[in-house]
DNA sequence: TCAATTAGCAACCCGGAGGTTGCACAAATG
DNA sequence: CATTTGTGCAACCTCCGGGTTGCTAATTGA
């Protein structure tokens, strides 16, 4: 539960940087063209694409004069491995809790509370 | 994949923030008591409180003077299923790619560049 | 009843995030 | 060679996020 975790939610944590995720592919786009989509300047993109960089979600490439931005899915592991842990944690209470409760039924997942 | 996906993740993207959801339960904790372990003020850690609620990570009860704060599975949930679509997305464009450049394998999953 | 504990509210400070403009430069393209 | 296209860099602006202090109110417990 790091500051890498945290990193990761806070570079999916923008609504314009989860649009740029979601256009993105391993096959790749330019900036130009992920600028196109949005309403925001190319160096706008720019910034967002640095953020998500540092989160390790992304990765660039240069072809030519263009910059060639790929998904990266290790980054989205991360984010998934940190989620699990909390959840993991959580249920880990809830057991607890019914245990207490009820009599001895460690049974349901996650209440939808 | 909504604004809402973005304030999970953004409510998330702070280390603070991330100490204070692993060390919550569905048992729950007052803002004292959450903030014994920390170097921080208790306004600070009621302002982080504020912004996993507006996640919908936590959710508070008022027990006597003492403010009781509780996990929310359901918040989880909406961060877990974003990533999920996230990915999909991602797959999907790795599907295409591989189809095209081996002859016709679409097999693998998520290549961890 | 009086003191201690728990919490809320408001004001304030500071740095960085998100966004822009302007300019310079490299690579395609005709 | 001149022009278009794609980027990078730097400066600047505004506003919000994270954090604090100070004061007040309510509950609890001795």
């Amino acid at each position: 539960m790091s500051g890498e975790a945290a990193r990761v939610f806070a570079a999916l944590g923008d609504p314009v940087r989860l649009t740029l995720v979601a256009s993105l592919g391993p096959d790749g786009q330019s900036i130009s063209d992920l600028t196109r989509g949005l309403t925001i300047t190319r160096q706008g993109v720019t910034k967002h694409l640095k953020v998500l960089e540092a989160g390790g979600l992304i990765r660039s490439e240069r072809r030519g004069r263009e910059v060639i931005w790929h998904c990266r899915p290790a980054g989205l592991a991360v984010a998934r491995h940190a989620l699990e842990e909390i959840g993991a944690g959580w249920e880990q209470s809830l057991q607890r809790l019914k245990s207490l409760v009820e009599d001895q039924t460690p049974k349901e997942g996650p209440g939808q509370i």
